[in-house]
DNA sequence: GTCTATACAGCGATAGAC
DNA sequence: GTCTATCGCTGTATAGAC
């Protein structure tokens, strides 16, 4: 079993390696246990072992990516750069799961969302919270100090950059073109220059 | 068997209806031909009939759908209106999917796109190539007669525009709130502006 | 064009030996 | 912690009667 407020370790992190991946790529019912197992060179019942059913692999996954995404978004958070660069830094998050080959993996989860148990709703739910409350502040802080310029509340432009990254990558990875992540990035920057 | 350039009518119409507001909503993986036949009081005998293979079935709705949308961009062109007026529209035919409860079709299956068939693989992309080449006409044209006024090339603005709108949806759809596709749709709309 | 019946592969999951 | 073996179910697909 997994200690409360650690990350796995051994097999059951080399599982959840490859189940992100596939999700990314594949989506969540775009994989099965053989696959995963396929690929370690284990069984299925060793799988079972350390997640007993699917949905369990499923929020183990979700919630260590949200522990690792808010410690990415504190990392930008201490850098101590301003508020422009800090979006820029963001929108590098997103871009860095594009360049390694896949899908946001909640944005992958939101399109299946109806196919999802319910624990997985959640933590795909909580993962766009937390983005969206992170560049919320973020853009108030940049037009409180004059370093951003834009209209209209901060959470609207927030969730208006979220979506447009994940359309961005949804678009970049179809059709294997970096360049329309890129873009995307590009007016979303030009829409808060000061 | 379906004439070639006909929409299929009957029985396969009505599958092609089901499967349809089913991929929207959960995916092509998500629904299988018992979910279908069931909704239909058939058999899915009776469906294979029809569409003798999934990828036949998923092949013929990306062919209608294509036809569809072709049809309702040119009832768009011959309207008359103006350049703003005629993006307006556009994102109008991405709302409508929207708020009948559904994902974007091709962005869905966008998203899947490594584990679908490869006939349904070109589809999609044959369906964004569309919305692209569409629209980049219609910014060119309102840039050169003044009634839009954007930077850069008009297929990137296209390019962003289309990802936009699909992670809208996307995001939209997943909390159930369509005031996040209106936010998007603002922003696009303001950045077009003359 | 729809039905019953069935084939066969893959799925998530479990029991119990090591 | 991993294995072999197996279960029950669902998936796509087909044959052949009506």
């Amino acid at each position: 079993m997994v200690a409360a407020g650690r990350e796995p370790a051994g097999t059951a992190a080399l599982v959840l390696d490859v189940a992100e991946r596939h999700i990314q790529t594949r989506g969540y019912n775009g994989f099965s246990y053989a696959d995963v197992a396929a690929e370690l060179s284990v069984t299925k019942a060793s799988l079972h072992y350390h997640f007993p059913s699917k949905s369990d692999l499923g929020e183990a996954l979700l919630e260590r990516h949200a522990t690792r995404f808010a410690a990415s978004l504190a990392e930008i958070d201490d850098s101590g750069v301003d508020a422009m660069e800090k979006v820029l830094a963001f929108t590098g998050l997103y871009g860095a799961v594009l360049r390694s080959g896949g899908m946001c993996l909640c944005g992958m989860l939101a399109a299946e969302f109806r196919t999802l148990p319910g624990g997985m709703q959640d933590g795909v739910a909580r993962f766009f919270d937390l983005n969206e409350e992170w560049l919320t502040r973020v853009l108030e802080a940049g037009r409180a100090d004059g370093t951003l310029d834009f209209e209209g509340r901060a959470r609207d432009r927030a969730r208006s950059a979220v979506a447009g990254l994940e359309g961005a990558m949804l678009m970049a990875g179809f059709f294997d073109d970096l360049s329309r992540f890129d873009s995307v990035v590009e007016s979303l920057v030009e829409g808060l220059r000061a």
